[in-house]
DNA sequence: TTGAAAGCGGTACCAG
DNA sequence: CTGGTACCGCTTTCAA
């Protein structure tokens, strides 16, 4: 029975009222009798009837939906994050639009936000944009996020990257060990406010603080691949013998540089400590310590400002922050004696 | 400049042409001079015109939308596979709408598939639905694909588990091994077209043509995460000490599996040997043997059979399958010639 | 509290 | 090839 859709007229038809009434009784809106409200909700329900988003979007200018940008869903931090969003969304009543924009290629495609104008009511945005693209995004003139990556002029829910780093850092410090190398993401794209950048900075200033080396030496660039991690981890033990731990910017990439230190013979947590950030699920099948992040709770939250915001107002300043929490697990252990 | 939004009869005057005439060229439709529409182009992008979708389904009936149903984004197959979706319908400039069905509690939540009536104009759904879930769905009268599960009735896109099963428990045989265990979903959500099910069917089939025990006994259920994967092995070994080899019905569970058998002091790929489903992304670093399975390639390839379905028609018989590769890697070897 | 009616921004049919 | 114009299905004043 494909039949017919039945439209909000041949629900105030059946139940011998007007189809403004019909509208406002199903929305909950006021100036409804209760027993008008329970005849239509009854005949709309009897019925079958939808009502139809696209036309409600065009009559009131409100598209209920929610556009989610990042460069691949694929990837774990993603993944989860729209997750999250996807849910809090749900529970509103509210659709999820995704846009997974790859940014593998250099330089990417251009993203051009005027294609999310009367599509989107707000957007969730995950990823750096270049100055072009954010200059279209904020002509849209709609309630925006950034998740994990800060953007100046829009609201931001992620965690302090700097502190993170420290943490990490500091942990692998405190385990005694004094030549510690970095894994984060592309050292050119660094834009002041990505975690790519905020990581690095905070594990050079630890470092620095602590009257430790922190150069270019000591720091190799992934693309948050596992398999850019190994090669990374790869380049750095052979060119600094004497370096005992890596702190890497992301569990993935982490993950990749244990392989890669086992393929070299090494014990990890022994011979190498290895530290990363994300609290990837599996992460803990490779005894990986993390400096994890709530991703799920980061789209959630996020997800759930811009229903707030578009209820009252955007707070374009607004900075979300959430705690990492430091997950100890066998990557990493006391700094060994002797160099390698 | 959030200005106001430029509609099509703002283009439409600008340019001194219709609005059918407007509509017509952009849309790259027939009966339009060259010039004609040239003018309207440059018009329109000059006003910076993006179409109303809301205002266009509404008066075409089509959406340009597909729906995503899946009861997780953030497991590994769901979230390759959309991605490939979600890139196939870009570029035929079709919207990705989410739908994720959390599975986790039993029974879920039920999908009302009618929220997707006007919404969508095809749906790709890569989950088991109860029959009346089905009904609503086929009553959508919509073009609908299956990834990954099967359902009579529906198109289908997948690999053939059964023969995924045999291959990966014919490895095994062939490396000398006699007791071999399955990890697969919950028994008793099984459902005759679910890879769940057509995966330990094939397992016990091959066993039992092999004259293999194949029983119960070594059957485990897990729910596809990493953790759930470690329990049944757990159990699969502590019931029998016999036991030395592991057909895993998805990677994950089987990334979970072996961390288990390693817990219990035991050498993986000799003492017991474990093979998984998937191709996963992170499964070489565990070193895994697994059955890889395109899941990016699937979600790209059912999308573009909808894309076809819309165009001319949708043959719900369809049935599209993938080759499946053996992934050998560490995790596999060869009997041991003593038991535990 | 309820109804009538004017849009919202396109599409597509029918003329010309 | 181009223009005129009924809708599409719902929301939202404005009156009653």
């Amino acid at each position: 029975m494909a039949g017919v859709a039945t439209s909000i007229d041949d629900v105030a038809r059946a139940a011998g009222v007007s189809t403004a009434t019909v509208s406002r009784a199903l929305r909950g809106l006021p100036h409804v009798t209760p027993e008008t409200r329970e005849l239509v909700r009854r005949t709309a329900s009897r019925l079958g009837y939808v009502p139809s988003p696209s036309a409600a979007a065009l009559a009131s200018g409100r598209t209920r939906t929610v556009g989610l940008v990042a460069p691949a869903i694929s990837r774990w931090f993603f993944a989860t994050a729209f997750e999250g969003a996807e849910h809090a969304l749900r529970a509103a009543d509210f659709d999820a639009l995704l846009y997974s924009i790859p940014d593998t290629r250099q330089p990417r495609a251009r993203f051009d936000p005027a294609v999310l104008r009367r599509r989107v009511d707000a957007v969730i945005v995950s990823m750096f944009l270049g100055p072009d693209e954010v200059e279209g995004l904020r002509s849209l003139g709609l309630p925006v996020v950034f998740v994990s990556v800060r953007q100046p002029g829009f609201a931001h829910v992620g965690i302090d990257d700097d502190a993170a780093a420290d943490q990490a850092t500091r942990h692998l410090i405190g385990l005694g060990h004094r030549v510690i190398g970095h894994i984060g993401g592309a050292k050119r794209d660094d834009t002041p406010y990505s975690p790519t950048a905020r990581r690095r900075a905070g594990w050079r200033r630890t470092l620095a603080d602590a009257g430790l080396e922190h150069g270019d030496d000591l720091d190799e660039a992934g693309d948050f691949t596992a398999e850019s991690g190994g090669r990374a981890a790869a380049a750095l033990l052979d060119r600094r013998r004497d370096l005992t731990a890596l702190f890497v910017a992301s569990d993935e990439m982490a993950m990749g540089a244990i392989q890669a230190v086992r393929g070299r013979g090494l014990v990890i947590g022994r011979d190498i400590s290895v530290i990363g950030v994300d609290g990837h699920n599996l992460g803990g099948l490779m005894g990986l310590t993390t400096i994890a992040q709530p991703s799920y709770g980061q789209g959630a939250r996020a997800a759930r400002f811009l229903l707030d915001a578009l209820g009252g107002d955007y707070d374009p300043a607004a900075a979300i922050f959430f705690e990492t929490t430091l997950v100890e697990r066998e990557s990493t252990g006391p700094a060994p004696l002797r160099r390698r």
